[in-house]
DNA sequence: TTTGTCACGGAGG
DNA sequence: GAGGGCCTCCGTGACAAA
């Protein structure tokens, strides 16, 4: 494929991840990297399934390029006033008053483990199996061996690697034990992993009258007292830089970068882009192939050519990157959209085997669901096939269902129609929850928890992002877009930008309950062991939310109740056991009905309303793209009707 | 025109 | 000797129905 030679250095061709700038990867050989990566790859399903998506990808790099020699002088004068309009206003919303804080423990799990079993230590360790490993120590990145490297590579990389499997209870509670610090600067700090974090230390700067300097080096010192683990630490005016800049002094180090717009820019107008998060591997090689964009500055350069090429919403996302703007506001907390459980096994066509495995998802999922009492009314079928090629097949139901039975019914149908296949992996995802958290139902008949919270009330309220589902899209291959998104840093062809557009929802981590790099299943339910029942709850969610011990359940919608213990209510101190569920329901509608008739005679209902995940519309650094729903917004009153609107919902 | 559904892919930890 | 994870989020385009 290489339209190079790749005759005499053949691994040269065969991009992978791995070879991408990261702490602790300077002194490494990268050719004998490559070199070793490729020898071990060649021939494999996998190699050849990757072989296939540059293929793709290149093509669509040459339709681009076709695009841009199809422009004329006009056209690009044309696009260059659309981007100078663009950079004006984006440039208008820049805000400096805001001091945030990136921090990022050093090789996290790697530290822990060796923490736990200090023999390792000056040893090099990889924390996974054989088959993928989640993060390794400096030591062994010496040799080229890092994080969604699967692990046979990398022993051949370093035969003296030690590998330890993940333990999440441990990687949990020195997470908790850092966390513990942030609350300290930062009641309100976002989590995004279990090593990640955002603080907002602008008022703790104030009033203590310290410099931003001084915080970080104090903060990293109390994680180092209380933890015996090292971070880095990054800070900045907005969480975008903030991101990069702990990276900078990566291990064990910090970066300030001033709130000075001068400073920002000499900063960002060399930063290869390939370090904002959400440019990743695809973005990267799209920009540099086709517009020869390596650096920030290129970007800014070549933004004519990036407004005839890309959607709104990538351009906006391009152009603040690259003007060095960020999210500043303490976003909202968001609910969980959807859940999901995949297993990978060896390759096989055997029917019976294959339904086997899907029956355990299904009650893998299912079980799991339970835990946060969720029903969904999406269910999405995952395959991948022995050749690496994955497919996804979805279907939405009147009702919204949880139990293994249901799932497995509607997933066998699902399955049936795809086979026969030879396939090495089967997932189901759910979507759709309810918003609320009991039993099966209507999706017309929604509680008024549900109702006010879920937006159908009032628009402008929602979070619900793209208006639909939560598994999009066909064809990547028709559109250039690259999409970013908000978030903490992300975007992508397709995926969420990060710190940009501030607005809309924003996950700050989920992290914590499943997904968690991967390896859930133990992560899940020990949090609940470890979390719930005390504070915990906090925990979860407290990713930025609730420092007042208000304990809210990760996406769930049940209003402004909770119950300790599971079965006190945290307003009233009334008590009702879980399986009162309707009765539930109705207590908490209750409290909120009450909490509505006060806050409506303070004119503050849409006040309350816009606490939950919510627009913003144009915020300061306000990239906003979102489709935008026409609503009536800021009434002041509120008609009866109101609380008796119909639910659009099928 | 708007809204919802579905498929696919990028991105990050 | 072969072997390449698991989870979540999101945008886009195609298409259908309202
Ligand atoms: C990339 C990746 C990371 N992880 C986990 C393991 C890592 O400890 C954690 C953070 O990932 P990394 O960003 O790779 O960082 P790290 O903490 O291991 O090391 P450092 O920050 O010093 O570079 O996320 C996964 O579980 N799966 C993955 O695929
Ligand atoms: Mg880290």
């Amino acid at each position: 494929m290489g339209t190079t030679s790749d005759g005499d250095r053949p691994w040269e061709s065969y991009h992978t991840v791995y070879t991408n700038a990261k702490a602790g990867m300077d002194g490494v050989d990268k050719e004998r990297v490559q070199r070793v990566i490729y020898e071990m790859s060649k021939g494999s399903k996998y190699f050849e399934n990757e072989q296939r998506k540059e293929a793709f990808l290149k093509q669509r790099i040459e339709r681009m390029h076709a695009q841009c020699a199809k422009l004329t002088t006009n056209d690009i004068a044309h696009f260059q006033m659309i981007a100078d309009k663009r950079i004006l206003e984006s440039e208008a919303a820049r805000d400096l008053s805001k001091i945030w804080l990136h921090s990022d423990m050093d090789a996290f799990y790697a530290a822990v483990e060796m923490l736990d079993n200090p023999s390792l230590k000056g040893k090099p360790l990889a924390v996974g199996s054989m088959s993928m490993i989640c993060t390794a120590n400096y030591e062994a990145r010496k040799f080229g061996v890092r994080a969604a490297m699967p692990g046979f590579i990398a022993r051949k990389l370093c035969p003296n690697l030690v590998f330890v499997p993940t333990n999440f209870d441990k990687y949990m509670y020195y997470s908790e034990m850092t966390r513990k610090v942030f609350r300290r600067y930062d009641p309100y700090f976002i989590a995004t992993s279990l090593d990640e974090a955002y603080l907002n230390i602008t008022d703790v700067c104030k009033e203590r009258g310290v410099s931003s300097q001084e915080v970080a080096e104090e903060l990293r010192n109390a994680i180092f007292e209380e933890t015996s683990l090292t971070c880095s630490a990054g800070v900045a005016p907005n969480r975008l830089l903030a991101k990069v800049c702990s990276d900078i002094n990566k291990p064990n180090g910090q970066f300030i970068l001033p709130n000075e717009r001068k400073a920002i820019m000499a900063f960002i107008s060399s930063l290869p882009i390939r370090k904002i998060g959400g440019i990743g591997k695809v973005t990267e090689h799209i920009l540099r192939d086709v517009l020869g964009i390596n650096t920030c500055e290129e970007m800014l350069k070549k933004s004519a050519y990036l407004c005839a090429l890309f959607s709104p919403c990538s351009i906006d996302f391009f152009i603040s990157a690259a003007l060095g703007l960020g999210s500043t506001d303490t976003p909202q907390f968001s609910l969980r959209k959807s859940m999901s459980s995949e297993r990978t096994f060896s390759g096989t066509e055997d029917q019976s085997l294959l339904y086997q495995k899907l029956d355990e998802i299904a009650d893998s999922l299912s079980n799991d669901m339970q835990i946060e009492s969720l029903f969904g009314r999406t269910l999405t079928l995952k395959l991948k096939t022995a050749s690496f090629e994955v497919r996804t097949r979805a279907l939405s139901l009147q009702k919204y269902i949880q139990s293994k039975e249901d799932i497995l019914s509607h997933a066998t149908r699902l399955l049936k129609a795809e086979l026969p296949l030879s396939l090495r992996l089967i997932g189901l995802r759910m979507s759709h929850f309810r918003d609320d958290k009991h039993g099966s139902g209507d999706p017309m008949q929604k509680t008024i928890t549900s109702f006010i919270f879920s937006g159908d009330a009032s628009e402008n309220v929602l979070c619900d992002n793209h208006s639909a589902g939560t598994d999009t899209s066909d064809d990547p291959l028709i559109g250039n877009d690259l999409c970013f998104q908000d978030d903490q840093n992300v975007p992508s062809l397709g995926s969420r930008h990060p710190e940009l557009v501030d607005e809309q929802c924003f996950n700050n981590d989920v992290d914590g309950w499943k997904k968690i790099d991967g390896f859930k299943s133990s992560a899940k339910t020990d949090e609940m062991e470890m979390y719930s029942r005390t504070e915990s709850n906090v925990e979860v969610n407290e990713t930025g939310k609730f420092p007042d011990n208000r304990a809210v359940y990760p996406s769930t919608r049940e209003g402004l109740a909770f119950w300790i213990d599971d079965y006190i209510c945290s307003l009233c101190g009334c008590e009702l056991p879980p399986s009162f569920i309707e009765e539930r329901q109705e207590h908490s509608d209750y409290h909120l009905a009450e909490m509505l008739q006060k806050e409506e005679s303070t004119n503050n209902l849409s006040k309350l309303m816009q606490e939950r995940p919510i627009d913003k519309g144009s915020s300061a650094t306000g990239t906003s793209r979102k489709r935008q729903k026409s609503s009536p917004k800021g009434s002041k009153h509120i008609p009866i009707d109101f609380f008796f609107k119909r639910n659009k919902e099928v």
